[in-house]
DNA sequence: GACTTTAGTTTACTTTGCAAACTATTTCTA
DNA sequence: TAGAAATAGTTTGCAAAGTAAACTAAAGTC
């Protein structure tokens, strides 16, 4: 049977098939360490030149924070991450790269960059660009919709309750 | 805190954080119908000229075929589809709208419609043609890539319990 | 000093994916 | 044509991740 051939589909879900297969073939490339996702939070850990919290992760990757607290726990129990009071305002955890968790970084990148060549291959360096331009685009635009999420109505209740 | 200006992240996030907003405001603009979910299975039922089996559905959508019977589940309890058994074949259960399931395939059309134009605003007609076009061909360069499918593997087990 | 906000945690529940074992059919083949 | 293999779907069990609510501890505010 031939799959996915779906021209009529929402954008949305080629997107989503598109991320699911970006991920399983990243995770291909990358099965001999023994960390099968979340790369995404060590590039950011290694890319930052500020102190990271959790939240800030959360927020800059569109992961919930009460995922955040498993995964962090799950990086730091197989040592590549490190978690500790933020000198200054206790209230935050400052999340660092192990040894451990810097020394696979170049490999994450490799990959990456391998994978995003083979993705692209037989699209000119233009077209590349423009890609990634109108994809910028395309997310401010629907970050700056309505969405499913709950802070609006959340701040509507209080105030009824408030009011009422 | 801003939000999500990762520009080093791969590639794949980008495409999943895309999926999730898409998908957030998909099921806003439609929150007066009691469905929050699986629209392109009903717009797969309603474009298919041939009769569609769960399995057809699992390959054209890449959902899985266990989490198929429970969705198809909660769409029949829903009233949305009905199950048959195809006649000829026994063993394929043929899915299909119900009126319910039909008289809503107009409101998801327009909405993604909707969707689509404001996505895409600012965006001339021939960029989007391009994006488009770019999208289906990092779609297929995709799938030619050895993903996370354990096929392979489980035909190599198979092939090694017979040859010992 | 009381009140509010913030960062993170915990718990409980839901959805989804993966794997394995299973049933009921159909097809293949020796 | 009988037995083996393949196919479509189901069930169960488990893990990852999102959502919501209630919670703790630490800051900030009036």
């Amino acid at each position: 049977m031939k799959n996915g051939d779906c021209p009529d589909m929402p954008l949305g879900r080629h997107f989503a098939v598109l991320a699911k297969f970006y991920y399983g073939a990243l995770t291909n490339k990358l099965n001999h360490i023994d960390l099968d996702r979340y790369y995404s939070i060590l590039l950011l850990l290694s890319n930052s030149t500020e102190p990271v919290t959790q939240q800030m992760i959360s927020c800059k990757l569109y992961i919930d924070k009460t995922s955040m607290v498993r995964i962090i726990d799950n990086l730091v129990e197989k040592h590549y991450l490190k978690r500790e009071a933020k000198p200054g305002d206790r209230r935050c955890h400052q999340i660092e790269l192990t040894d451990k968790g810097r020394s696979i970084i170049p490999q994450i990148e490799e990959a990456i960059n391998e994978l995003n060549n083979q993705m692209m291959q037989d699209i000119s360096h233009t077209d590349r660009e423009k890609f990634l331009h109108v994809l910028a685009v395309i997310s401010r635009n629907l970050q700056e919709l309505p969405g499913d999420e709950i802070e609006f109505e959340y701040q509507k209740k209080k105030s009824n309750i408030i009011n009422s």
